[in-house]
DNA sequence: ACAATATATATCGAATTGATACTATGCATC
DNA sequence: GATGCATAGTATCAATTCGATATATATTGT
């Protein structure tokens, strides 16, 4: 499944501009499956083209035309063949992870800023996905309260072992030095 | 950070040729930060001509010449630099949440063979993170345990929530159908 | 005998990212 | 009253990354 077909999926709930689209990237969609500018509006070009999707050039005053897009019966057969993967990807790529594995090569400082920065992150990420789940996931069927719900939980479970295990993270402390010298 | 950063960073621990580096992404590294072939060549070769890294051409028997790399100390530099980011990315791409965000256009056989597929490959990961624990976390420093840890940690968070939830994506089943038939 | 799998290199087109450009209004701030 | 930022909207571009494939030989399995 490529954006192409989360455009289409987009759809089908409703027209809507590439704004529109990065708007939703932005507030929801985006958190499981990023995507700017650069990769949505080459996409709607390529859909129109193909003819899955149709638009309507809509003037506005004072702002600048909206292109608003529609989808079409044959992008419903091609969104249908995208959704067909019996086994879809899921896929990390967490520069995160990837500096607390050097972490031996950095000083405590760094590290220790390095996990308050994502601390931070995460609980902006919790008040974000709660105020989603308070608005009864709009924009959606049934499977958006399943990936908010798994956007909570994961986040949750990550907040959980960071703050559990970040002390392997920095220089070991051997024994108890405090009341050795008392 | 970029897979050039990483790719120093892992020959901190020691010489490697490019494929010695893929073996890695495959066994560990590639669980939070994945690259292929078409990343780890190019980006050796790039180092190599920047002078952050040096090589030399090892003949073998039967099988074709290693290049083995060996990183320079200005490559420690720029490794260093690599990791100054306060502010590292932890980025999800995940088709199967996309997948199921469109659940309602889908039947509840598709869904379910999905939902399937992919607690196996949980199950399978699982399996992957406890043979790599139980062999100490070779190959690096301290961080090595906190990353495996993580993916054992969030593996499991993961396969709880959908096991737990699994039913918000298929048909809803109003009501206790067989007893008032009964 | 035939098909994988492992060892090792490398490249190429397609997809994606992240930043930026362009136009215009409104709002705050100095 | 000028500067800067946010919002609304379009779009492109270089750099990076992905996924598949090519090339060559040896071993292992059916």
């Amino acid at each position: 499944m490529d954006i192409k077909t989360v455009c289409l999926g987009m759809l089908t709930d409703g027209e809507a501009s590439g704004y529109d689209m990065k708007k939703c990237f932005e507030s929801s969609f985006g958190h499981f499956f990023p995507a700017g500018y650069g990769s949505i509006y080459p996409a709607l070009s390529t859909l129109a083209r193909n003819e899955l999707v149709e638009f309507e050039l809509v003037s506005q005053d004072g702002k600048p035309d909206r292109k608003v897009y529609t989808i079409t019966a044959k992008g419903r057969e091609a969104l249908m063949e995208g959704l067909a993967n019996p086994n879809p990807s899921h896929k990390l790529r967490s520069e995160f992870l990837a500096t607390t594995w050097f972490a031996h090569l950095m000083s405590d400082g760094q590290i220790n800023t390095v996990v308050e920065n994502k601390l931070e992150e995460i609980d902006e990420f919790l008040e974000m996905i709660e105020a989603f789940q308070a608005g009864n996931c709009p924009g959606a069927g049934r499977g958006a309260q399943f990936v908010a719900g798994y956007g909570k939980h994961m986040a949750t479970a990550f907040k959980n072992y960071v703050e559990d295990n970040r002390d392997l993270l920095t220089e070991p402390v051997v024994g108890d030095v405090k009341t050795a010298t008392g």
